[in-house]
RNA sequence: GUGGGUGUAGCUCAGAUGGUAGAGCACUGGCUUGUGGUGCCGGUGGCCGCGGGUUCAAGUCCCGUCAUCCACCCCA
């Protein structure tokens, strides 16, 4: 029934299965990053209202729940120019610019390449869909202090080794790199000015096709010339062979006229990826045909974010229509808050939208049982019961005991107790006195 | 921010053309059964999302509003 009792718009109350299953979801991801040499970090949800309006979280920004100052009075409201003069903090939109925030202010406690671990929620007032909420957890891996694609290869490395630790097929990771797009765009010969624009356009090419792009960027008015250049660029001659990421594949999908150094790291950090994946001892042509290609370059991808420099990723899935995760390359930020320019690159994967995707899978933890109890029997028997199986007074010997009056139908909450992931159960009964009287039976799915 | 669908018991849902509400499951009482969880009879539980309008009469029609889902926008 629709009440007030309902979470706040695009925000939920997890049951105790779907959380289990989330804490388990969780921890495989944290182990995953840990072993690849990240350690983890917190910060709190809220930073000033200024840092998160600095004009690095592109459209997110506007997004952003403030926090009003407190003890405002009637005369503050009259005051105040626009809503955000009465706002003083505000809920992060994303995980990266606290963690800039972050480095800056603890740069002298950290190592010289910082590898960070932040799994945490983060809020963004947007209208809730399918796959969209307005509270939901990100999943990032950051690498401070690295300059050089050797930072973007362990990114994508132990992000591809998350993505298999969760049991997740046939994703891919996207990859661009803004300056490529933004040499593509002086090539074509649109305007610096028109360039966020068009961006925003061309990001859209999966849903309107080459001819809905061609079609919009006239219709927003952009340089005739240019659109007409990038037209031809769509409908040029090509081979449809099937390139691996690499210089070749690259070049392939590229305008005459690229950013040689570009496409050289971009090659290598390619090269570099594959070899990780394939793993010691084995040839390229054993692998083939094994390993599906992870990596893909996308001469169209543009992500968001205006803070990015460099390489930018994007993991797709082909049974959702939306990213399941993106990052990239972010040199400025740090300096913004720094003063000293620091390089930094990120990989964020969607929680809410990988749980969303993965099989439910039982929960593999110890043994847990369920004791059904009669209403005349001693409370002190059954607790003296429920310790004796648990092994003594501390009782965290890993296994789990309930206890559960028993109802006149038991198979409903039998059923209950199994999807809650207990393994067996037992009627207590005024003859039980101890755990020796006790029929287990096992409870199956 | 824009557009569309939905909103009836705890849950899943019925309620053609307007006549003050039903089922299954869940919960619960009795008997039966006597413990992998039966059968029979009964019971609790509904401002039919909320507000307003039309009408003798609205769950049913109209308007508004809120919630939710979906599609845009944008994004994890």
């Amino acid at each position: 029934m629709a009440n007030q009792v309902n979470p706040p718009r695009g925000m939920r109350d997890f049951l105790p299965a779907e959380k289990a299953r989330r804490e388990r979801l969780l921890a495989v991801i944290r182990a995953s990053y840990r072993a690849h040499g990240f350690d983890e970090i917190e910060t709190p949800v809220v930073e000033d209202s200024d840092r998160l309006h600095a004009g690095l979280g592109g459209d997110n920004e506007k997004l952003a729940f403030g926090v009003l100052k407190r003890g405002l009075t009637h005369d503050d409201l009259r005051a105040a120019a626009e809503p955000l003069d009465l706002v003083d903090l505000g809920l992060r939109f994303d995980l990266t610019v606290p963690l800039a925030r972050f480095y800056a202010s603890h740069r002298a406690e950290l190592p010289t390449v910082f590898r960070a671990i932040q799994l945490a929620p983060v809020w963004r007032a947007e209208r809730p869909q399918k796959g969209r909420y307005r509270q939901f957890v990100q999943c990032d891996i950051d690498i401070i202090g690295e300059p050089g694609i050797r930072a973007e290869a362990e990114l994508l490395v132990a992000t591809l080794a998350t993505v298999d630790a969760l049991g997740l097929r046939d994703s891919v990771i996207r990859v661009n790199d803004r300056r490529l797009l933004v040499g593509m765009l002086d090539t074509l010969g649109f305007a610096e000015s028109e360039r966020d624009a068009v961006l925003i356009t061309i990001d859209k090419l999966d849903k309107l096709g080459q001819n809905g792009v061609i079609d919009e960027l006239r219709a927003n008015g952009s340089t005739p010339a240019a659109v007409d250049a990038l037209e031809q660029f769509f409908r040029r001659p090509m081979t449809m062979e099937h390139l691996p990421f690499g210089d070749r594949a690259i070049r392939k999908l590229l305008p005459q006229g690229a950013d040689e150094t570009v496409i050289a790291e971009l090659a290598a950090l390619g090269d570099a990826v594959r070899a990780a994946r394939r793993g010691p001892g084995a040839t390229e042509s054993e692998q083939l045909g094994l390993q599906p290609e992870l990596l893909q370059f996308d001469p169209f991808l543009v992500r968001g974010m205006g803070y990015y420099t460099g390489p930018i990723f994007e993991l797709s899935h082909p049974n959702v229509p939306y990213s399941l995760g993106g990052g990239g390359r972010y040199d400025g930020m740090i300096g913004r808050f720094l003063g000293t320019e620091v390089p930094a690159t990120g990989f964020s994967l969607g929680f809410e939208r990988l749980v969303d995707l993965l099989e439910a899978e039982p929960d593999g933890a110890a043994a847990a049982t369920a004791l059904l109890y009669d209403a005349d029997v001693p409370l002190a028997t059954l607790l003296t019961l429920k310790t004796e199986m648990l092994g003594g007074t501390h009782g965290i010997g890993g296994g789990r005991v309930r206890l559960v009056a028993r109802p006149k139908n038991t198979k409903t909450l039998l059923e209950t107790l199994s999807a809650e992931g207990f393994t067996r159960f037992a009627f207590v009964d005024a003859s039980v006195t101890d755990v020796g009287d006790l029929e287990l039976r096992a409870l199956g799915a």
